[in-house]
DNA sequence: TTGGGATTGTGAATGGTTTCACAAATCCGC
DNA sequence: GCGGATTTGTGAAACCATTCACAATCCCAA
């Protein structure tokens, strides 16, 4: 089986949520040509990301809406619910829990671990949070880990977590993290975005130096 | 000159990064081989990258770390503070204002606006919320806005702040933003991250199909 | 049932990024 | 100052992702 890049998983699921807000609005039939332009990329890609997986179009005719969504759900492994845990009950975590689109998604976070005693026990947006302590014993059930903690604390987490059995990690620590090859993890880190942003205002400016395609997270 | 590509300036942000934590310890010298140790690639990567702005190590020594943070920060336009917008007082917005880590690098959330009635003209994180009919006017002196509204106001937003002349988009809408040439974005988009999670997970019980390399945010 | 128009799936070509490998440069001990 | 050990900067090679281009396929109307 081919490699596929993680570059095509990320515009999978950007063709899914097109897809899946075109069948709310009643569209039967999708075209590589359109679903590319909507998504902003280009019909050969399309086509090029769903050939690693299957063929799921009719020639002449484009893809169904509803069969491409069920394929694409799929491949993604959308169809069942996942259970992740939240490590780090601070402003991330807060604003992780608040905004519960994820659960829309599938992905339920089922439990909330903080290492400052004064926030264990209480009560946080609806979960109890637990010790650090207790992440080894609690974990057990858990298939993602969310790492909301300071920098400086984020690869002990991420080693205990790793221990526990976890094999995806969505990192919010701005800091690289080591992990063994066979535990997935994503970074978001917004200063390095913003500094992006930062980067091309300033070569806008003075002489325009050009900007081509796009960088990716780890994998182990 | 040369191109640039997006990966190369994500990486300088991680490079500056390690080397303020270094400066820091006082360490005042380091080789490519430990810079890309600690910054997860490789010293091949770490001299090609720099050697696209100019030449900054000593043969046989390394990089003094003052004078390469320095060139880093003259290079990501950091040596300036930005003024930034941010559109929508919501979950993220809030947690965004609450993390004020960008400060620490240059950036400075100066005004704050939404669409909702009930909340323009309340005090909120120390910013008075303005309304987005202000938009324009109040747009003058920004260079960055951060969208942080539902996906379908956003790209009526964008128009918006793109004709008040903003040339910096952060973007946590979970949409493709359509955006001339000379506008920069950049998108975050932590349900996509989940859902790579999501395939790693499900790939690497069945059968293993292995993921490569990385996507890039867009830009025009 | 056949023909015309449309669109897919894919090998080949292109373009871009990363790695390799080595000459040039620097430091340091003697 | 000289020689050996070290590390940079960079052209060339290898690798990976995207785009091109077209045969194969399908729908539909007549």
């Amino acid at each position: 089986m081919k490699k596929v890049s993680e570059s095509t998983v990320a515009r999978l699921s950007v063709y899914l949520r097109l897809l899946t807000e075109l069948s709310g609005a009643g569209v039967t039939t999708l075209a590589s040509e359109e679903l590319a332009r909507r998504c902003g990329t280009s019909a050969a890609q399309v086509r090029k990301d769903l050939s690693f997986f299957g063929t799921f179009g009719k020639r002449g005719l484009g893809y169904s809406v509803p069969e491409l969504t069920s394929a694409l759900r799929g491949i993604l492994g959308l169809e069942r619910r996942w259970r992740v845990a939240l490590i780090g009950a601070g402003k991330i975590g807060a604003a992780l829990m608040a905004y519960q689109d994820f659960r829309r998604q599938g992905f339920d976070i089922v439990a909330v671990f903080d290492a400052d005693p004064a926030k264990v026990g209480r009560e946080w947006h609806g979960l109890v949070v637990q010790s650090d302590a207790d992440l080894q014993r609690e974990l057990e059930r858990i298939e993602i880990a969310i790492v909301a903690v300071p920098a400086e604390a984020a690869q002990t987490v991420v080693n205990r977590v790793i221990e526990a059995g976890v094999r995806a990690i969505l990192n919010f620590a701005p800091t690289k993290l080591s992990v063994p090859d066979h535990v997935a993890v994503k970074t978001v880190n917004m200063a390095l975005e913003l500094e992006g942003l930062s980067y091309a205002l300033v070569n806008e400016a003075r002489g325009s130096r050009r900007v081509t395609s796009r960088p990716a997270a780890s994998r182990g």
